[in-house]
DNA sequence: AGCAAATATGCAACTAAGTTGCAAATAATT
DNA sequence: AATTATTTGCAACTTAGTTGCATATTTGCT
């Protein structure tokens, strides 16, 4: 996976961060991933090397804050990050949950008009969908 | 406040749950807000009588599940609740975040079409929407 | 009203996601 | 290679939300 970690080498470069050998792993994991991830899902895909849940946290952080990852949402209490390469800066893909088993997808093709702004005074700049039903392993 | 109590108990009813004092405020406390609250706020605004944390989860959990009320998003860790008698059983208000003073609105006269279903196989019931950007104070 | 069955509440102790401060390690710069 | 800027690991902490169980309240019935 030589390309993987040139690619993610390259978008910590763009991003002017250090290129640390955490920040590369994560990077090509959430890569890998194509999905969001939890802390503890990102640890478990790191391996066998230590990697500490704060120092992800702290990553993750760094990511967010450039723009390379946001929040996807949140699940049974635990935030679930996702690369944002593939969002426009107004909106992302929806996330799909089943009520049914619980498992969440990304819909990739499905997307939303925006709500028009100004609305009242609110200047809209991002929005995000989220859907419910029922996935196709459970209907 | 009598016309609130007269209201929160119908709802009860209505849902065939015990009307016990503490649903009652409960209920009162999120008519009377309007918008979604978490834990925390409900028991501030339910005053100075002792109600538990556990108890109001636990309320909170029966009113979701008979659908007086839902999650609307989740802020700093927290959930926020909200009833849900102005929603339809497709999609509520869309929730709108400053991203610049941190506060929450409802915005309830904004609505987009829903996705359309089944989309890929994925059975769509429920859809919800997050906005970002800057409140009227902010802008 | 008074009683029994069904259900709700309070308390204490717990779980787990996420945070903070600081010393040691690593990356970039010269 | 040395200096500086930044990141990482550790330990200890914070806090939203949960669980089990004994006690209290609601409801339906007579």
């Amino acid at each position: 996976m030589a390309d993987l970690d040139i690619k993610a080498a390259e978008m910590l470069k763009v991003a002017n961060l250090y290129r640390t050998k955490h920040r590369v792993t994560i990077v090509k994991v959430l890569l890998k991933a194509g999905r969001p991830l939890s802390q503890e899902q990102i640890a478990h895909r790191c391996g066998k090397k230590h990697f500490d849940k704060v120092t992800i946290y702290r990553i993750i952080e760094t990511l967010v804050k450039v723009g390379l990852v946001h929040k996807a949402y949140v699940d049974k209490r635990a935030s679930h990050f996702e690369l944002a390469h593939h969002c426009t800066d107004r909106q992302c893909h929806p996330h799909f949950t089943c009520t049914s088993c619980g498992s969440t997808h990304c819909l990739m093709e499905i997307s939303l008009p925006m709500a028009e702004s100004p609305h009242k005074g609110f200047i809209i700049k991002r929005q995000k969908v989220h859907l419910e039903g029922l996935c196709p392993d459970c209907v």
